[in-house]
DNA sequence: CACGTTGTTTGCAACGTTGCAATATGGGGG
DNA sequence: CCCCCATATTGCAACGTTGCAAACAACGTG
């Protein structure tokens, strides 16, 4: 059915090793020859069969993206970033959401579930990073959105103490003293939640506040906005600020607001963290952290593909830190 | 380095068939033989050699799902629920995002581009239904998102004439008599808009009404919705209702709405389409049409599935169409 | 004119798996 | 007790490609 390089050969009058010499670029073919292997492989339809050529050299060609899940705001900007970089350096992404399952996270790493991939990217959820190493047991790994000071893998992420500092700084910079938090999860005992809120309490601590309360969530959504704001308004001194661990959180958040008569940001500014397009059209439009990430994703593959490519085999493991912005909208009263 | 059939045949003391016929149930083997080849299997930690297989089997197991992009919440639901899909039926899938780009539609189908699949899920933008059948040449192929009347290919949609009626008609029922529409794309001259253009045209004429604008669109986002809201607000005779073709421009108009200090649902009523989780979350909430995505995603890749393991290779194109439902929510005044 | 050199082209084997067909094993019926 | 059949296991070849090394041609040099 589909032609093969046999075919080819035949029709072009050549040897099969010189016509995959010309569609593969290997070694030096004379001008006529290829002229003559080119005309007969777009005669034939030719188009490589990957299968074949995979098995032969060892690679698929694919590189695993693994993330919590695709159709968030947050993921969805970034796994878009990551196909495109990634088809600029010639791979082809195989994007599998984990749901923030643990057993599933490990399942992807060690191989037992999905396709072969040479290489993978991975946005843990469940899994401590400590444990991601010795999971993948030799396969290229780069992690995103954590900074594990101690861990033997590639990372890159942005500085989530600093970018929470930041937030934390801006509102008290903005008159606000009675500040809380949405977005702790302490259930997971690690990762950028913590951080987070470390940086949160830092920017607060500088200017001699402490927060008026922290929520815990069970997941970054909307959802989980709106009811810890509800939350929030309960309580016998209402704040005046409140920094959300995800602009998907603030969105809920902001939803109670409305619902209640809360006036924003006049009664309560509102932050966010992630930079997602709906809070650049929220009423009010929402104050946020915004992380670079289309250099995330640029360099998470330029690490792994040097990974992959066998180059950095021997150099220790880099940790990459990505730049972010505060962007000061309505919601924080600018 | 990982371990092959050959491996795990010597451990076990078996021909390399015996420990295929086990890893891939092709044929009998007794207990006590498939006992010791799977602890065999267990100690090399053998994972069968994707890339070979295919090569053997001629299928990679693999089917693309190309879409215009993946980061906007109606696709990013879409090709989540693909993704499951595929998965419980065995496949993998393999995004591909077209950018609506015609080209790259094109060269995906014709094979040029991206890796090997067995069969293709395609949500065209800029290739007319007819076109797609002659490009797939032979590439088992179902077509998302709008149904084309005479095409010779499977089709998974939902009644676009029909879901824009309802939403017409619910406007009316509401009290609105000057109602327009936002999000028609007359340069593609084809596909989803077109279609609900006709019913929301078909809602109004059942009232005696007709539209009092219709503002084409670049695209489906909420930039271009902001940017048609506020162009319907320079009418002489302002609308009190409109309709957009997808809740990404609806929530584009209701941020032009904030800003011109326009109150929604009172002084002009929105609904959108599409049903994103947005809409939910606004205030106010968004009154949508809500296509029953899980079933798209569901018959798409039962439909795919079956015409790749050729069952219905000599059935004519089949064309499916999968309920929906107006949701009534805040912005039209429930 | 013989010889080394460079540049092109070729044949063979192998990557790890499974289809096919043939061979071993065990059990029941004649 | 022998033969046949069903069940279990095996060997061989092939899927389409590329690495390797050898063969070949053309050319300039001593």
């Amino acid at each position: 059915m589909a032609a093969r390089l046999k075919d080819v050969a035949a029709l072009a009058g050549v040897s099969v090793r010189t016509v995959s010499n010309v569609v593969s670029n290997a070694a030096a073919v004379a001008p006529a020859t290829r002229a003559r292997v080119m005309a007969a492989v777009e005669e034939l339809g030719y188009r490589p069969n990957l299968a074949a050529r995979n098995l032969r050299q060892g690679r698929t060609g694919l590189i695993g993206v693994a993330v919590p899940e695709i159709h968030s705001p947050y993921f969805g900007a970034l796994t878009g970033l990551l196909i495109d970089a990634a088809q600029e350096r010639g791979w082809t992404v195989l994007l599998e959401r984990t749901g923030g399952r643990a057993e599933l996270e490990r399942r992807l790493l060690d191989g037992s579930e999905g396709h072969q991939v040479d290489g993978m990217i991975i946005s843990p959820w469940s899994t401590p990073p400590a444990g991601l190493a010795s999971l993948a047991g030799g396969l290229p790994l780069v992690v995103l959105g954590e900074l594990d000071p101690h861990g033997s893998i590639d990372h890159v992420a942005l500085d989530n103490v600093a970018a929470a500092r930041d937030a934390a700084r801006h509102l008290v910079a903005a008159g606000r003293r009675r500040v809380a938090a949405i977005g702790l999860q302490s259930a997971l005992g690690h990762g950028t939640a913590e951080l987070r809120a470390d940086g949160f309490r830092q920017g607060l601590a500088e200017a001699g506040l402490a927060p008026v309360a922290e929520v815990e969530v069970a997941d970054l959504h909307r959802e989980e906005g709106t009811r810890a704001l509800r939350e929030l308004l309960l309580l016998p001194e209402r704040p005046d600020a409140v920094f959300c661990f995800s602009d998907e959180l603030a969105l809920g958040a902001l939803r109670a607001c409305g619902e209640q008569g809360v006036r924003v940001p006049e009664d309560l500014a509102l932050a966010g963290f992630d930079d997602i397009e709906d809070g650049r059209f929220s009423t009010p439009s929402l104050t946020t952290v915004s992380p670079d990430l289309a250099q995330i994703a640029e360099r998470a593959v330029q690490c792994l593909s040097e990974r992959v490519l066998g180059r950095l085999a021997e150099l220790p493991a880099r940790r990459i830190v990505v730049p972010h912005r505060l962007l000061v909208r309505e919601s924080s009263g600018a």
